[in-house]
DNA sequence: TTCTTATTGAGAACTCATCTCAATATAGGC
DNA sequence: GCCTATATTGAGATGAGTTCTCAATAAGAA
C-alpha cells in the first residue's frame, strides 16, 4: 500500500509524454515512444504510472475495440466520453446530458444500482480519410 | 476461407447453450458449463462457434470491464445496446432513438466517418442486490 | 459409398497486463 | 549535507484471454 507518493523521472515522464500527445496511445506505445526518445524507462513502470494516473483522473482511459487500454491526458475536469480516430487516435471530449439522463434513467426503471456506463464513438477522423485517398 | 458452412453438433451445442440462458457469457464460462453437462466440445470450438455465431448477428457480443469478451443469444433483429448485471450477467436490452441520433450528430459535426458506437452499462441487477444483502 | 474439404481439438503460441523481488532512489529527520 | 526507512523501479516470470497449427475427423455432394 502506497502511503507516501514519490516524484520520480519515470512518472513525469509519462505525464509529459501523453500532455504531448492529443492522441489515445496504448502503454506499449507510449514506452516505444519513450524508448525511442532515449528514455531508459521500464515498461512496467509505465503500466504502473498510466494505471496510477488514472486511477487520480488525471489521465482517461479506454478500451478499444480490439481489446487493449488506451491512455490520454485529460485537462477537463468533468465527466465526459470520447469521439476516437481509429487510425491515428486523435479524440474528441464529448458532453452529453441528455445521454446522461438518459442512462440514469433506464437503470433506475430495472431496478439496476451501483450503474457505470460506457459510451465511446469509434471512426475515421477527416484528416486520416483525406490522407487515404 | 469459409466458403461452405457446415452443420456440426458443436455448434449446434454452443447455439442452444446460450439460448438457455438470458445472461452474458464468456467463451470460458460456456465451455465449462457444455463440458459439466458431459459435452466433449473443446475451448477453440467455442471461440470459434462464438465468433462465427457474432458474425452473422446471432449473437450479442460486448467487452467487459474486465476486459473479457461476452455473448449472449440475441432474437432481436434491431439494433440495440445492454444494461448488464455485473454479478450475474442478467441483461436487459434497451433502444434509445435519441442514443443513436445524438451520435450521429456528433460524428457529423467532428467529420469523422465510418463510425460506430460503444454504449453498454454495467450495475447490480435487484435480485442480486437483494440476496448480498 | 466415395471423395473433397470444412471443421475439430490438443496444445503451442501470442498479446496484453500484472506480479516478484532484489536493487535503487526519494524524501523526511538529523 | 548525510542517514535511514521505504516507496519505486525494472528484468523477467507469471497469468489470463484468445488465436493459431496441423494432423485427424466428419459433413455433404456426387
Ligand atoms: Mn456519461
Ligand atoms: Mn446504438
Ligand atoms: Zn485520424
Ligand atoms: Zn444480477
Amino acid at each position: 500500500m502506497a502511503l507516501i507518493k514519490r516524484n520520480t523521472w519515470q512518472r513525469e515522464a509519462v505525464r509529459k509524454a501523453l500532455a504531448s500527445s492529443p492522441s489515445f496511445v496504448s502503454a506499449q506505445q507510449l514506452h516505444a515512444k519513450l524508448e525511442s526518445a532515449g528514455s531508459a524507462i521500464g515498461l512496467a513502470t509505465v503500466y504502473r504510472a498510466l494505471a496510477s494516473l488514472a486511477e487520480m483522473n488525471e489521465v482517461d482511459c479506454l478500451n478499444s475495440p480490439e481489446g487493449e487500454q488506451l491512455y490520454r491526458s485529460c485537462a477537463s475536469g468533468h465527466h465526459h466520453h470520447h469521439l476516437i480516430c481509429r487510425s491515428c487516435g486523435k479524440a474528441v471530449e464529448l458532453e452529453a446530458d441528455t445521454v446522461e439522463k438518459w442512462t440514469a434513467a433506464v437503470a433506475k426503471q430495472h431496478g439496476f444500482t451501483e450503474v457505470s456506463h460506457v459510451v465511446d464513438m469509434f471512426g475515421t477522423c477527416a484528416e486520416c480519410s483525406a490522407s487515404s485517398e
